[in-house]
DNA sequence: TTGCGCTATGTCTAGACAGCATGTC
DNA sequence: CTAGACATAGCGCAA
């Protein structure tokens, strides 16, 4: 089938396509045709990655917009919006507009109802319902990518309701799904009462293989040689092997899946030594340069051995990396630059990178609730698989599993090789996720009445894969529960008919529309009314005590009441808790001469012991450490402590304490090279703490001021320890961190050069900025033009030398261009 | 006593979505 | 029911 020969798309996209190089259809997509999705079809596609999906997703959208409509494409991960917008972007020349929208980035509120294409995760399609975002009617046609997404149990949940949402508010919607070959994409159909098409059929041919003793042995029947000699690693023997095999002139790239980030990292260095030896000097003089840009990203020891990784084209990839390595990494993978990746999981769901050899060196993965090593699932392999055969460079992509004895081999043929992927089940009728869907269901109007809300939740997967109807309507009735003890709903009893009406609460509706978990939102609304009833009762001796130390006192009653320890200060110091250089006290605290004893540290807790942020995981040690924390800084926290004997909660509640730790660490200009160091986190990790946080202290100052029982000053406290947190740095610094481009470190330097705020800024002796800025003109006339000066050329300003000095002596290190990582708005 | 090399024991473990609008004399 | 890479402590031994 030809593409010139559809009918129902714009004009001339046909002929586009075939220019492009499309001249015949894929079978899959030919037969998704016939299935109707030009037509306007609802269609489940359940084929392996690449091999073009997206394409049969732009017919049904195309189509849609041709017949006056407008289309929405949900994407699994925010990474995945930029990637397909650009990809959708070349329809433009026929007319079609794309617009963007992520938690992350939005191409501009009111402009998104006038895109023909919406690009967006699926919790943001979720929070936009909620939000009521007037395009949503509008919709004729929703794409969903990688739906098998809904047996994620985290996440899962949120797509299944959005997708039920979106057909309920706008009935004859255009579904269309696409999946990977899962074990039931039939009964994905059913529920989305949509054709299937199903197929194994990739245009590059796909070999699967497992490697032991001297050879791969394909699924095919074929084998090839691969020798490994003694001592030899059999990953880098594979590596090597692919390198070597010449193909149209060039060597091929491979993608290596470990199980951890040590793992990922250490791989890389090992597999330095197959590459280093196969660079051309060009290759070599480009990939120290992409070094450099590395390092600059950010000064940790990821970054360094990342850097000297790619020195030798080899490289990690994990999510304890700084996005911007990630990407530098990916792009420089797919111009051939970088000869291997070692990678965690991250690189087989996320951005396109295919490799001519995949090599699946892990397939357990360390899994506490499970108990030890658990073997991947099928699902999970295949996708990585897939990543194997480049377009257009490879013949075929060769995807190798790896054993070490013939019963080992044997196991991954079958576990693997010849396995179907699982199928997909819904995760839906679990609390945590029916918390947040069922208050948002009520509050955005889809249901009045439990009966509306049950007949609602009868539109998704979970209703229609169940047969069990008693579960589900189980966990509603205890989540309608816990939503009205903490009103968030209200429940009427309806005197003529006995019905019962539901309907969300002022509080309610904002919880729904922040996008909070409503236990988050309680433990916040708690802690903070608890923080002001303490205040207001107590207004004398509620001031932390800067350097008291604080000794436990047991809980006086021993019965058997499952309350908490109760823990008093006690004036005198007889030992020397906590490291000299960290002293946190802040003496920006008492400049507005207003104290409140509500600190960062208290607001970082809060944050971090929410369901909506993850926990840091504590290493041996670390309970003693923190716990001392915990009784050093009890006065601090907001809402009560729970008692040490109380196992798992205080266990939690330490963990939660670290992430604080981590947050007030930040906050307080720590290095970033420490904070990994302390934490055992990467910089990557660092950024998604602090925007997590950011996002929910935010959400918290809006919860404080529609609540009761909470003062303006504390959601001014809670304002605070934001800015903090969002710019990485002490009170005194937040006026100039504002400035776009100053970050916390080009804050700090400006400081201590004497310009101390944007005022300063825009009056300062243009010598000491440049000193402070150390002799950089155009970062210098950036900032100063985004200060509001109305001079800002540098042309003849020479750098002051001891503004220069003064700004080196407050921070470590670090040279290379892209300081200030904590900015925004900074560039390579 | 010092230094070395070995083994027993202990430690640690993937990923990633959301909101929101800034400041000024 | 289930792991494995790596670091470190602890030990015996020889010089």
């Amino acid at each position: 089938m030809q593409p010139s020969s559809l009918s129902g798309l714009p004009a001339g996209v046909g002929e586009a396509l075939e220019a492009e190089g499309v001249a015949e259809l894929y079978p899959p997509q030919e037969a998704a045709v016939e299935a109707g999705v030009v037509d306007g079809e609802s269609l489940v596609a359940a084929v392996p990655t690449a091999s073009g999906k997206t394409l049969i997703a732009e017919l049904a959208m195309l189509a849609s917009i041709e017949r006056g409509g407008k289309a929405l494409y949900i994407v699994p991960l925010r990474a995945l919006a930029s990637e397909k917008k650009a990809e959708f972007e070349r329809w433009s020349e026929f007319g079609v507009t794309v617009g963007v929208s992520t938690g992350n980035y939005e191409s501009d509120g009111e402009w998104l109802g006038s895109r023909d294409i919406i690009v967006a995760t699926s919790e943001k399609v979720d929070s936009l319902i909620r939000n009521g975002a007037p395009w949503i009617d509008d919709l004729t046609c929703v794409v969903s990518d990688e739906v098998h997404l809904v047996n994620d149990s985290g996440r899962g949940p949120t797509l299944e309701v959005t997708l039920a949402k979106l057909r309920k508010v706008n009935t004859g919607l255009q579904t269309v799904a696409l999946s990977a070959t899962v074990g039931n994409a039939d009964v994905i159909a059913e529920w989305l009462d949509a054709e299937l098409v199903e197929s194994d059929w990739r245009p590059i041919d796909l070999r699967t293989g497992v490697h032991f003793g001297n050879a791969i042995n394909f699924d095919d029947g074929s084998q090839r040689e691969v020798p490994v000699d003694r001592g030899e690693e059999q990953t880098a023997r594979l590596v090597a092997d692919a390198l070597d095999t010449e193909e149209e002139g060039q060597g091929g790239s491979s993608l290596v899946f470990v199980n951890s980030r040590r793992n990922a990292e250490s791989a890389a260095r090992k597999l330095t030594e197959v590459t280093g030896s196969r660079l051309t000097t060009d290759e070599r003089d480009r990939l120290r340069e992409l070094a450099e840009e590395l390092r600059s990203v950010s000064d940790t020891d990821t970054s360094e051995d990342l850097a000297d990784a790619v020195e030798q084209g080899s490289a990690f990839h994990h999510a304890g990396l700084a996005s911007e390595h990630r990407s530098l990494i990916e792009d420089a993978f797919r111009d051939r630059l970088i000869k291997v990746i070692s990678a965690t999981p991250t690189l087989a769901a996320g951005v396109n990178t295919p490799a001519r050899r995949v090599v699946v060196r892990d397939w357990r993965r360390y899994d506490g609730d499970f108990g030890g090593m658990k073997p991947l699932d099928v699902l999970e392999v295949h996708q990585m698989c897939g990543r194997a055969g480049r377009p257009g460079l490879d013949p075929y992509g060769e995807a190798v599993l790896l054993a070490n004895d013939a019963d080992g081999m044997e196991e991954l043929f079958d576990r693997y090789v010849w396995a179907d992927a699982e199928p997909v089940r819904s995760k839906l009728a679990a609390e945590p996720a029916l918390r947040t869907h069922v208050l948002a269901t009520v509050a955005s109007g889809f249901a009045a009445t439990r009966e509306g809300l049950l007949s609602f939740l009868d539109n998704t997967l979970y209703a229609t894969q169940t047969d069990d109807e008693g579960r589900l309507t189980a966990v509603t009735d205890a989540v309608l529960d816990y939503l009205a003890v903490n009103d968030f709903i209200e429940r009427e009893r309806d005197e003529v008919d006995g019905t019962e009406r539901l309907s969300a609460t002022g509080i309610g509706h904002t919880v729904s529309r922040l996008y909070l978990d409503p236990m988050s939102a309680a433990e916040m609304i708690d802690g903070l009314r608890d923080a002001c009833a303490d205040d207001a009762t107590n207004t004398t001796d509620a001031m932390p005590a800067e350097s008291g130390e604080y000794e436990r006192v047991a809980p006086d009653d021993a019965d058997g009441e499952p309350g908490f320890g109760t823990y008093s200060p006690v004036g005198d110091a007889d030992d020397d808790v906590g490291d000299a250089d960290d002293d946190t006290d802040d003496a920006a605290g008492e400049e507005d001469g207003k104290r409140t004893d509500i600190t960062p540290l208290g607001c970082y807790h809060l944050v971090s012991r929410t369901p909506d942020m993850y926990e840091l995981y504590l290493k041996s040690g670390d309970r003693e450490t923190y716990t001392e924390i915990c009784y050093e800084r009890e006065t601090e926290f907001l809402g009560d402590v729970p008692s040490e004997y109380e196992d798992v909660r205080f266990e939690d509640w330490l963990a939660s304490l670290k992430t604080a730790r981590l947050l007030e660490d930040w906050a307080d200009e720590v290095d970033e090279d420490r904070i990994t160091e302390r934490y055992g986190v990467g910089p990557g990790d660092i950024r998604g703490k602090v925007d997590t946080a950011e996002w929910l202290l935010r959400a918290a100052e809006t919860l404080a001021s529609d609540v009761e029982g909470i003062d303006g000053d504390a959601v001014l406290a809670v304002r605070r320890a934001r800015k903090r947190v969002e710019y990485g740095v002490r009170e005194p610094l937040l006026n100039l961190a504002g400035v776009r481009n100053v970050g916390r470190k080009r804050a700090r330097r400006l400081y201590e050069a004497g310009v101390e705020t944007r005022a300063d800024l825009r009056e300062a002796d243009k010598a000491v900025v440049l000193g402070a800025l150390r002799g950089r003109e155009k970062t210098a006339e950036r900032i100063l033009e985004h200060a509001g000066r109305e001079d800002p050329s540098m042309d003849t300003v020479d750098a002051d030398a001891s503004a220069s000095a003064a700004a080196t002596a407050g921070s470590s290190g670090g040279d290379g261009g892209g300081d200030g990582q904590s900015s925004l708005g900074d560039f390579g």
